[in-house]
Parts: C-alpha cells; sequence; structure tokens
DNA sequence: CTGAATCCCGGCGGATACTG
DNA sequence: CAGTATCCGCCGGGATTCAG
C-alpha cells in the first residue's frame, strides 16, 4: 500500500491500532521490555488481570508477531516464558511513553475531569 | 501520589492509558493536531465513525481537558469547533507515533498473522 | 449543523471450575 | 504451572429517530 492512512476506514493500520490501544496489551508489552517474563510473573505483576485476559491477549500479540512463547518442557511443572520479537521491540517506545505519559498527567485529568463535573450539572 | 504506575491495579494513569487507547480518541487527536475542527468535518475526516461515537468521544476528551469545545451561536446553523487544550498537545507526540507506527508496521503485522494462521493448522 | 435519545446486539472481559 | 472451558453481565458502539 502506497499511503496507509489510518484516518482511513479501510486501511489495516487501524487493527494495529486496536491492538496496541487493547486494554492489557501496553501493560504487558512494557512489561516485557524487562526481558523475558513467565505466564505467573506476568499474572501477578500486571496486577488485575484474570488468567483468561492473560492467554487472550498473549495470544493476540503471538499472532500479530509482537511476542515469542517459549516453553520448556524439561521442568516440571512445565515452564512457559515470553519475550518481545524485533517487531515488539519497535513498539516499545509507543507504550512505554504512552505509560509515562498516563503516570505524569493522570492528576491533570482528573482535575479537568472535577472541573467540568462541577460546572455541568 | 508519589509513585504512579500503571502496572497497580488502583492506579488511576490506567484510565488515562485507556482513554488514549479507546477506539477513536487517537484518530480524533491526531486529526485536531492539524488546528480546531468542525464536528461535520471531523465526521467525515475520521472515516467510518458515527455521529455517537464522535459526540460521545469528543465529550470524553473535553471532560479530561484534552479538548475544548467552542460554540459560535451568531452563524445559521450553529457552528461548533473543537481543538485541544495545552493538556491535549502534550499528549499529541504519544498518538501520532502510535498512528505513524501502525501505518509503517501493519504489513508486517498482517505476515505474522498469515504465518501464524497457516502454522497452526 | 450539532447534537440528544432510544433501541439493540456482539463481544470484551470477569468469575469460576476443571485439566495435563 | 500454564493454561482451557463455561457461563454471563455489562457496555461499547452501530442504526435510527427526533430536536434546537
Amino acid at each position: 500500500m502506497r499511503n496507509p492512512n489510518a484516518f482511513a476506514a479501510a486501511c489495516p493500520s487501524r487493527e494495529v491500532l486496536a491492538r496496541l490501544g487493547a486494554k492489557w496489551a501496553s501493560l504487558i508489552i512494557n512489561k516485557l521490555n524487562e526481558g523475558p517474563v513467565r505466564f505467573t510473573d506476568l499474572l501477578e505483576q500486571v496486577e488485575g488481570i484474570s488468567k483468561k485476559m492473560l492467554t487472550q491477549t498473549l495470544r493476540d500479540l503471538e499472532r500479530d508477531g509482537f511476542v515469542t512463547r517459549h516453553l520448556d518442557a524439561s521442568r516440571m511443572p512445565v515452564q512457559v516464558d515470553y519475550a518481545l520479537t524485533g517487531l515488539g521491540r519497535s513498539a516499545v517506545p509507543i507504550v512505554m511513553t504512552a505509560k509515562e505519559w498516563a503516570e505524569a498527567n493522570f492528576e491533570s485529568v482528573l482535575e479537568a475531569r472535577q472541573r467540568y463535573d462541577s460546572r455541568k450539572n
């Protein structure tokens, strides 16, 4: 495609944008940026995520080439860890910046929200 | 808050992350970065969005301090345009980078997806 | 032109239980 | 440990209609 443009309804880049914007995806990518992480570790370090959503989000990220899954069957019990691919690493600046921006500016957002809510009603 | 951390379940930064990740938010912010835009123009330039979701997303963004709404009642029919606030502009690098990354890498994503799908049966 | 109000459906996502 | 399998509530989001 010559001119990929997310403003266009049919452009596949929108799906990619949706992937990155998915509820847990950016947090998982941020965490995997620290290095390979095991399933259970992700489960407890990305607080509040359920097994189901962790599995599902990891599958989506694996399918879209952001993440690789490595199973070590020599271990008992089985051990699995996930790591970023080159593509996944190239997306890190985006999700990391987003996370940091959110952490740095959430107070401003909450204040704006209060002003808005007290002004209306 | 001393140590805002989006990995923590209770951290409000997660709401902010959700705002930016919402289906239409990043596209709208990207478009508003070109300057103030009228409702109808947004409606046709952010292809595929419905009136309902445009209104709703703009309200959310306004409430959270990303966007200002300006009504010009001297016009007939009424004319409304939306613009970014300082906070909104500070978020532009994130959503712009995300959009550009998606446009630049969606082919890699689609290829990975095909490999994944053909490998599994 | 810029919405608000309804109706409605698919699916995201949580809770829980079961498995190799 | 690392998932799968169900069940199900909620709400994101589209279509449509009405209004100032």
